[in-house]
RNA sequence: GGUGGGAUGGCCGAGCGGUUUAAGGCACCGGUCUUGAAAACCGACGACGGGAAACCGUCCGCGAGUUCGAAUCUCGCUCCCACCGCCA
């Protein structure tokens, strides 16, 4: 959510940052809203203040052991008429806001415009590329050695899934928890969040109400609940509608869980692989933290993720993404893309993101500054991908097969395996 | 799934139809006193919305309802606690 301070004081400014987007703002539709929403509050607020001051004559007189039969008659009529302007009042406000709730944030100033992925500034690349006369692509490397079937995966559930098997699955699960080991080092506090969650959670990170066709959506009793297609959701909704106070900042917790993206609309789109599945393994990395603390935040936890990749020795590039590549909740992203060799490109592995106060507005996340005569106020959020397991997988495969088809395990993640092969 | 108890400001906690503009306490802030601090005393002290301001409105878990008037009465729901049943 957008401040509407800033709507009301800057319009210009928001017409501006999200034409960057390649948005246009509907300032007409924003301006009807926001009067008929004003218009109609101060209607009813005037009725109101009249209501209590008569019914508290009401109370004095009734005490008084006189008679208030006249007043009362006349507060019937005022009741009918509350009622409606409630209603309208209701009506209004709802509007003025599902309006703003479609609204994404506003890019940091430091983002460079641009319409999509090839407007997007590559910031650094490392690593070594790997030289092999004639790369196979992880599907076929992991199916020749017995740790990956799609077959069977489609059998099971279909489309975008996957089994993996033997060293496979251990590769996975060392993957995993070598990366969760190595962020608790970084300073994050691991959590295990529900991989289901309510609505009010979505809407609290962004992704509803306007992206619920990429979420899967499970019915429970009378409402429904949905499946986390990132641990931001649980993570970031840990202390919504909580005050916390400036000590406990910046507050940094990791989370290693399974994340579901129904991938509607993406079809034909990487159909074959792991690397765009409906279920996949993720650690994730979320920041809580000061305002003036969260522009270095986004650094700090972007190098976070990278040092992944440099301990697996993977080679990777990181990218600024631009205005018109980023997500809808964030003002300033950076992708880490890592080197595939059947693709002969670079893929995205890790997204990290500073969401300014726009997802603490959605979710009502403030903290007390260290000022004990400041007020409570927003506080910024971010978080990465540290990493995408999957993609971790499939990217170990490709960067360390040999020309026999077999796999070296990375240095780092041997003794997590407890090998330094798979063949 | 069943039964009972509960949900009030940052925290504890009173209130059970109209002096509640939410008592009282704790914490925090300002002041007096003090070399400084503590103690004591005095004062201030919530969130959101409308308004240039004065001020006004809303908020006692959430949503409906009764009433001239609801933290307070009625109904529905959510969550927490305890016990029973079932269960990994």
């Amino acid at each position: 959510m957008l401040d509407l301070q800033l709507l009301r004081q800057d319009l210009d400014a928001v017409v501006r940052g999200l034409g960057n987007r390649g948005l246009s703002f509907d300032r007409d539709t924003f301006e009807r809203l926001e009067q008929s929403r004003k218009r109609v509050i101060q209607e009813a607020e005037t009725l109101k203040a009249e209501r209590n001051k008569v019914s508290e004559e009401v109370g004095r007189l009734k005490r008084e052991k006189q008679d208030a039969e006249h007043l009362i008659l006349q507060q019937r009529e005022v009741g009918e008429k509350l009622k409606a302007l409630e209603h309208a009042e209701k009506e209004a406000e709802t509007a003025f806001r599902d309006f703003l709730a479609l609204v994404p944030n506003l890019p940091h100033e430091s983002v460079p415009v641009g319409k999509d992925e090839h407007a997007n500034t590559e910031i650094k690349r490392w690593g070594t590329l790997p030289t092999l006369d004639k790369p196979l692509d992880h599907t076929e490397l992991g199916t020749r050695l017995g740790i990956l079937d799609f077959d069977r995966a489609a059998k099971l559930s279909g489309a975008r899934f996957s089994v993996l098997k033997g060293l496979g699955a251990k590769l996975e699960r060392s993957l995993a928890t070598f990366m969760l080991d190595r962020q608790i080092a970084a300073g994050y506090t691991e959590v295990i969040p529900p991989y289901l969650v309510n609505a009010e959670s979505l809407y609290g990170t962004g992704q509803l109400p306007k992206f619920e066709q990429d979420l899967f959506k499970m019915p429970h009793g009378e409402s429904s609940l949905y499946l986390i297609p990132t641990a931001e959701v649980p993570v970031t909704n840990l202390y919504r509608d909580e005050v916390l106070s400036a000590d406990q900042l910046p507050l940094r917790h990791c989370a290693l869980t399974p994340c579901f993206r129904s991938e509607a609309g993406s079809y034909g789109k990487d159909t074959k692989g792991l690397v765009r599945q409906h279920q996949f393994h993720k650690v994730e990395l979320v920041s809580f933290c000061a305002p003036e603390e969260a522009e270095a935040e986004l650094e700090r936890l972007t190098g976070h993720a990278e040092a992944i990749l440099e301990a697996l020795e993977l080679p990777y590039r990181k990218v600024l993404l631009c205005t018109g590549d980023m997500g809808f909740s964030s003002q300033k992203t950076y992708d880490l893309e890592v080197w595939l060799p059947s693709q002969n490109t670079y893929r995205e592995i890790s997204s990290c993101s500073w969401f300014g106060d726009f997802q603490a507005r959605r979710a009502n996340l403030k903290y007390k500054p260290a000022d004990p005569k400041a007020k409570a106020a927003f506080l910024h959020t971010l978080n990465g991908s540290g990493l995408a397991v999957g993609r971790t997988w499939l990217a170990v495969l490709e960067n360390y097969q040999q020309p026999d088809g077999s796999v070296r395990i990375p240095a780092a993640l041997q003794p997590y395996m407890g090998c330094a092969e798979i063949r």
